[in-house]
DNA sequence: GTATAAACTAAGCCTTGGCTAAATTGTAAA
DNA sequence: TTTACAATTTAGCCAAGGCTTAGTTTATAC
C-alpha cells in the first residue's frame, strides 16, 4: 500500500529485536510474538521473511540475530521513535496517548519534519 | 495490523470520494483509480468492500455516493488531515513535505494529539 | 443509429499479515 | 535418563490490497 506503510512492519520488528537483544542478550520467537501482540506462528512467518530479505538470521530453533542492515534500520527506527515520543510529550500530550501515537507516526515522518521536531524540543527546553 | 491500519484505506478513499463529489460533481472509480495511484480493477474491489461496510452506495456502472457514516469519517479525516498539514507547516516543515508526511500521520493522531497541534498553531499565530 | 472508445466488472493470480491446530525439537525436572 | 513442558516450526485457512487479462456496459463520435 502507501509506500511507507509496507516497511512498517519491518521497522517495528528490528526495533524490538534490537531492543530484546540489549535487555534480554537474545531475542526469541516467543518474546517477539507476544510484544508484538502477535501468536508465535505469525510472528515466526514475518521473520522469516525479514530474514529472506535480509534484515535477520538465525538458524532453526535458535535465537534470532540482526544483520547489519537490519541493526542500522532499527537504530534510525528507534531515533524517529523517540524523537517523536519526545516531541509529543514536549507540546503538551499525555505520556500515553505520546506513546501510541508515536508508534504510529513514527513510520510516516521525514527527516525534514524530523528536524523541525528536534528544533523544537530544544526550544521548549530552553 | 496495528489498530489504526486498517482503517487507513477506508479513511482515504471516503476522504477522496468526498472531494471528487465537491470538485466534479460525482465520484467515478476512473478518478478514484488514478487519484489513488492503483489500477481500475484494484479500486473497484476496494470499493465493494467499502459498500459492503456501509460507508458508500453505488449501482453497477453507476458513481459512488457516500452514505452518512461514509460522509461523517470522510469528513472527520479531512479534518485530521487539515491540521496535521498547517501543523507541519506551521513549525517550518516544507508544503511538500508536510503534504507527504500528513498523508500518512493523519492516521494516526489521537484526538489529544490533535489538539496541542491546534493549540501550537494557534500560538504561532500570534 | 451504429461503430468505437472509454469505463467498469469478472476472474484469477500474488504477497502480507493474521489465525488455529498439530507436529517437532529443545530443555529442565524428576 | 527418561519424561514432561516449553518453544518453535509446519500446514492450512482467511481477508486486504495489489496486479493482469479478458469480457461487458455505457457513452461518444460520426
Ligand atoms: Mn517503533
Ligand atoms: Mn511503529
Ligand atoms: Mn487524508
Ligand atoms: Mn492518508
Amino acid at each position: 500500500m502507501r509506500e511507507a506503510h509496507k516497511t512498517e512492519a519491518t521497522e517495528d520488528y528490528v526495533e524490538l529485536i534490537d531492543d530484546l537483544i540489549c535487555v534480554n542478550g537474545e531475542a526469541r520467537l516467543v518474546d517477539v510474538a507476544s510484544r508484538m501482540g502477535v501468536t508465535q506462528p505469525t510472528a515466526s512467518k514475518t521473520l522469516a521473511r525479514l530474514q529472506r530479505d535480509g534484515y535477520i538470521s538465525s538458524e532453526p530453533y535458535r535465537s534470532i540475530f540482526l544483520t547489519p542492515m537490519g541493526k542500522s534500520l532499527a537504530d534510525e527506527s528507534r531515533l524517529k521513535h523517540e524523537i517523536v515520543f519526545e516531541f509529543l510529550q514536549t507540546i503538551g500530550v499525555s505520556k500515553e496517548a505520546a506513546k501510541r501515537d508515536s508508534e504510529g507516526m513514527e513510520h510516516h515522518v521525514s527527516d525534514e519534519t524530523l528536524k523541525a521536531f528536534k528544533k523544537l524540543i530544544r526550544q521548549y527546553k530552553s
